[in-house]
DNA sequence: CAAATTCTGTACTGCATAATCCAGAAAGAG
DNA sequence: CTCTTTCTGGATTATGCAGTACAGAATTTG
């Protein structure tokens, strides 16, 4: 009953390591494909452990996503609002911060995954845990709102075509995402995405 | 034993019936989340007549993936062939038939859901099962020189913008597919995912 | 009618795995 | 040292679901 510090054996394992290890998993293998098993050996915890810190696979996977929307997101408007980019360079450089997560992947012979898009593709999943539904929506808020600005910003620079609409453009980036992600999965070379991402990208700077 | 034309009861079911009615459960649903309950609900078909009929889940998954890819294949390769259209055009109508997919899937008040899609996102199946990583293989293949050829096609007469390499540009495409359905899976309304088509062809046009 | 085959409906088996429980060792705080 | 809590490791329970089995009705051919 006493939270915070105990007063006794303490956590030998770093709860966010955790989140971390199992949030590689999941977003490889989706939720119904990860067993616990797989997950406490992933994490180098003990099931007592686990079942301690987290009340069920389906807490662990919410605060897993949690994490992941937090961690990947803070990563990309980090990109997204760097000052010494224009608008175009800083859609550049949060394309590069997928295809290097899928060459680092590739490296280890998988596809580095994307919990958002197993999750959106497994609608039950939204629709038996509404915090997952939540989570996935309010993460998608943020990213379309993000890109959104990056390009009313390039086309005030003049780094990226004007007339292009904001929020389609937004949503379009946010497809192209979503579909490198399947791509990889798909097996497709760094070299092959790269150019994906740069066709893509040509065709809406100025 | 004897095959083919029996002497006895026939089957009241047609098989590509429930072949069909098992790709539209497994597209949504994905493989892991549907349980041969609903595909028997769903295909109105006893259990016992569905595994008289095939030998497990797993042959039954890979029948509808079969099936699925051969009949939307067909679908595109149609529009993509269409002698009738400019280059430009039949990516237009490859889009459409996508858009008008999820358009009708909402109005039933969910998502198209992609079979090909979702398999890719769970990796363990291709996998565990040789064929459905043959079956995804040979249908991205297909789709890639299908849309490779309509994209020279359409530089040749003067609908695309030339100089974007053919390769690339199909690989886009199939990524900004795959992204449609994500964002569908999301809830983007039909508008929206039109406004996303336009601004990515447009993006080709000349 | 007889034989063959599929249908319906339900009940059962088997297995994977999520989740619980427990006994003892380990490690901090007072 | 004592108390508390977390660890390890294994055993156990519970459950959902793929797949099987079966009895009887239905439907076709010969």
């Amino acid at each position: 009953m006493t939270y915070g510090d105990s007063m006794a054996r303490p956590r030998t394992f770093d709860e966010t390591a955790v989140l971390d290890a199992a949030a590689r998993e999941f977003r490889v293998h989706g939720f119904a494909e990860t067993s616990t098993e797989q997950l406490c050996e992933a994490a180098g915890v003990r099931r007592s452990s686990l079942y301690n810190t987290f009340a069920s696979k389906d807490e662990l996977f919410v605060r897993a996503l949690e994490h992941y929307v937090a961690t990947t997101g803070s990563a990309h408007e980090a990109v997204l609002t760097d000052e010494d980019l224009h608008g175009a360079a800083r859609l550049q450089g949060l394309m590069d911060l997928i295809l290097d997560e899928e060459r680092e992947a590739a490296a280890h012979g998988h596809a580095a995954g994307c919990m958002v898009v197993s999750a959106r593709m497994a609608p039950d999943l939204s629709a038996k845990n509404e915090k997952v539904k939540n989570l996935l929506d309010r993460a998608l808020e943020r990213q379309l709102s993000l890109i959104e600005q990056t390009i009313r910003l390039g086309q005030l620079d003049g780094s990226l075509k004007p007339g292009n609409a904001a929020p389609d453009t937004a949503r379009t980036m946010v497809a192209l995402i979503s579909g490198l992600r399947v791509l990889a999965q798909a097996g497709s070379t760094h070299e092959e995405l790269r150019r994906v991402v740069t066709l893509a990208l040509d065709g809406l700077r100025a």
